[in-house]
DNA sequence: AAACTATGAACGATCGTTCGTTCAATATGG
DNA sequence: CCATATTGAACGAACGATCGTTCATAGTTT
C-alpha cells in the first residue's frame, strides 16, 4: 500500500481537528471569563491543557483564533435563518422568531461572546466583516418575512423593510446586552419587544 | 501668609485641572484609535505631552482615566435629558429626542468610546455602574415622556413605557453601532427608527 | 524652606511569538 | 513485510517587546 491515504492519514487529521476543536472551546472559556484582550495566550493553552507551544502547531497566532470563533458563530445562526423561511403566516413566523433569537441571546454566553467580537470587530477588518457578514444574514431573512407580511396584507406598508429588520435585531441585541449588565428580567422585555414590533407592523 | 489658600493656591490648582483635563483628553483620542486595553500608559502621556511618570500624579493609574472618561460622559447627557422635560406635546419632544440624541450618536467617535466604556464595564464594576445610571438617566426620562403622552391620549396606552423607553434607547445605540461599523446611512437610519417608533405608540 | 510638579530610568510581570528538540505516526525503498 | 526516511504533533525554555507602576531626583511655586 504505496498510498493508503484514504483513510491512514485522516487519523492524524482527525486527532488534528479535535484538537483544533478542544482549543477553540478552551479559547471560548478564556474570552467569556476575562475578555480577549485580557486572556494570554498561555491562558487558553493551560485551558486546553496542551503546551503553550502546541498551540501554535494548530493557529497561527492568537488572532486568529477568535476569527475562526467569529466564523463558527455563523453556523449557530442557521436554525433562526431556518425558522425564518418557514411557510406560515409572516406574523406567526415573525413572533417566534423574536421568541427563539430572544431566548438564544437570553443565555449571557452569547452576549459576551458578541460583545467581545463585537469590540474587537471595530479594529480588525477580517472580524467585522465577518460579523457583519452573520448580521446580514439574518437580517436579510427577517426583511424577506416583513416584506411577505406586506405583500400578504398581514402587515402595514412599512417604509424601509430592509431597515426595520436592522432594528428589530438590534433592539433585540441591545435588550439582551442591558439585561446581562443590569441584570434585568428577559422575559419581560422580550414580551415589550413583542408588544413594540407588533404594534409597529399592525396595519391601521 | 501661612496659609494663603483662597486664591494663592487655587492658581496651582487649576493648572493641576487643566493638566488633568489635557490627560483626559488625551486618553480619549487613545482609546478612539487603538482601544482601551491597546492603549498603554506611555501613550497617553505622550499623546498629552507630559512625561510617564508626572501622569500618575494626576492619576492613580490607567483604571481611573477610564473612569472618570465613563463619569464624564453623563454630562453629555444633559442637554438630551433637558429636552426631555421640556413643556411640549409628548409627540413632539420625542420626536425631537429621537434626532437629537441619533445625531450626537451619528459621529462615529461617540459610538466607539460608547463601546470601549461598554466592553470595559462588563468585568469591571465601578465602570459598570456608571454605565448603567447615565443610560437609567436617559431611560427614565424617556419612559416620564410616553407616560405623559399616554395620560394625555396622544399614545397608545403601551404596557410598559420603561421597557419601551429601553428599547427606543437600545434601537438608536445599536443603529449607531451599525451605522459606524457597515458604514450606512444614519440620516436613512433615523429615518426608520422614526417610523418605527411612531408607528408602535400610535393609537389605534 | 516647604510643598508641589515634573521627569525618565528602573522594576518585575506578562505579552505574543519563535525556537530547538523529542517522539510517535506515516510514507517510501527494498 | 520490514527497515528507514519524513512528517507533523507536542513540549517548554527563551526572546524581545511592552505592560502598569514605582521611585529617586531635579526643578518650580508659594
Amino acid at each position: 500500500m504505496p498510498k493508503p491515504t484514504g483513510e491512514a492519514e485522516s487519523k492524524r487529521a482527525k486527532a488534528s481537528a479535535e484538537r483544533r476543536a478542544l482549543i477553540l472551546e478552551a479559547a471560548v472559556r478564556c474570552f467569556l471569563e476575562k475578555g480577549y484582550h485580557q486572556t494570554g495566550v498561555r491562558d487558553i493553552a493551560k485551558q486546553a491543557g496542551i503546551s503553550l507551544g502546541n498551540l501554535y502547531n494548530h493557529f497561527p497566532g492568537k488572532h486568529d483564533v477568535l476569527v475562526e470563533i467569529a466564523t463558527l458563530e455563523r453556523v449557530e445562526m442557521t436554525p433562526f435563518l431556518e425558522a425564518l423561511v418557514r411557510p406560515a403566516p409572516a406574523g406567526e413566523v415573525l413572533g417566534g422568531f423574536l421568541r427563539a433569537y430572544g431566548h438564544y441571546l437570553a443565555q449571557p454566553e452569547n452576549v459576551l461572546l458578541a460583545i467581545e467580537i463585537t469590540s474587537e470587530a471595530l479594529r480588525k477588518p477580517d472580524i467585522g466583516e465577518r460579523f457583519i457578514a452573520n448580521r446580514f444574514e439574518i437580517v436579510a431573512a427577517l426583511e424577506a418575512v416583513l416584506r411577505r407580511g406586506i405583500e400578504e396584507g398581514e402587515f402595514r406598508a412599512v417604509p424601509d423593510p430592509h431597515q426595520m429588520a436592522h432594528l428589530i435585531v438590534e433592539m433585540l441585541d441591545g435588550g439582551a446586552y442591558q439585561s446581562v449588565l443590569s441584570e434585568a428580567n428577559m422575559d419581560t422585555l422580550l414580551d415589550a419587544i413583542d408588544d413594540f414590533v407588533f404594534a409597529a407592523i399592525r396595519r391601521h
